[in-house]
DNA sequence: TCTATTTTGGTACTAAAGTATGAATGCTAA
DNA sequence: TTAGCATTCATACTTTAGTACCAAAATAGA
């Protein structure tokens, strides 16, 4: 978090020493403050655009959302359990109940009431709703 | 095309006028330059960051795919038809086979045949596993 | 400690999903 | 025109999903 500032800084500092340099360079006495003003407010204008273009462009795949923030209020609001959400994520994987009743050391009763009770929850009726849904909600990546 | 650099230009002066304004203001007597760099540079980085986004009227939100492209080639690659497509996006919606059959207006016979045939082309064996293969193939949104 | 919630599991049942197979129709390209 | 594919639908069947209801441990909170 620190590294753009960083740079940033760096940037602005290349920038006055750059001008500084040309005013001694071509023997300019007097490079008005306005002049001084002008390009900075140019330049960083340039800047601030290809920041906004880098920002925008910063998701070139559009279904790997590798910046997946769980919204545990959400899932506090619902009453959600860590079990249920459990048995949610891998549902989302595609795997059947005994799957993944399989990989949580589970029966398949557990799992089928854990995803009941996680439909109530999320007011669906389906497994293909719930994971449409909690997508939605952040509640999965 | 003459309009956004006359308001360029009266941002700049009106910064710098305010600039001056604090400095009598407070009678800052000696406010120095490099203080009067980073404000300009940093009010026409947002300033640049606005107009870009501006440009390209996007939102950087990175939950929000809407910038979706069907992969008609991998569709052609795997055989999958336009009624089978029809019937994945559906499905991906978390509707039923029923639910499916109504708003394709066919029996549930058929949207059963589709989803089958669609499930041997995708290598999947469930809906939930098509749906997220489906996904990856960029063959629904 | 006592209570509330979570987690687990069971039975029994209904509903939905999925498979296999066959068949009729319509459209299209050779 | 005819072979091939897409689309449609049906029957019969198996499997999976989902609901309802209950109940015993385990765990966390007051």
């Amino acid at each position: 978090m620190k590294k753009p500032i960083f740079i940033y800084g760096l940037l602005l500092a290349g920038l006055v020493g750059g001008l500084k340099f040309l005013e001694y360079r071509f023997f300019i006495r007097d490079l008005s403050i306005e002049i001084y003003i002008g390009i900075i407010a140019a330049f960083f204008t340039v800047f601030g655009i290809w920041v906004g273009l880098k920002l925008i462009n910063k998701k070139p795949t559009s279904t790997s959302n590798e910046n997946f923030m769980l919204d545990e209020t959400m899932l506090k609001k619902l009453g959600i359990s860590k079990r249920e959400h459990d048995v949610l994520e891998l549902m989302a994987t595609g795997l059947s109940n005994q799957e993944i009743a399989d990989k949580l050391f589970v029966t398949v009763s557990t799992v089928k009431t854990h995803s009941s009770n996680l439909f109530l929850k999320l007011d669906v009726q389906r497994r293909t709703q719930a994971i449409k849904k909690a997508k939605e909600l952040q509640l999965i990546p």
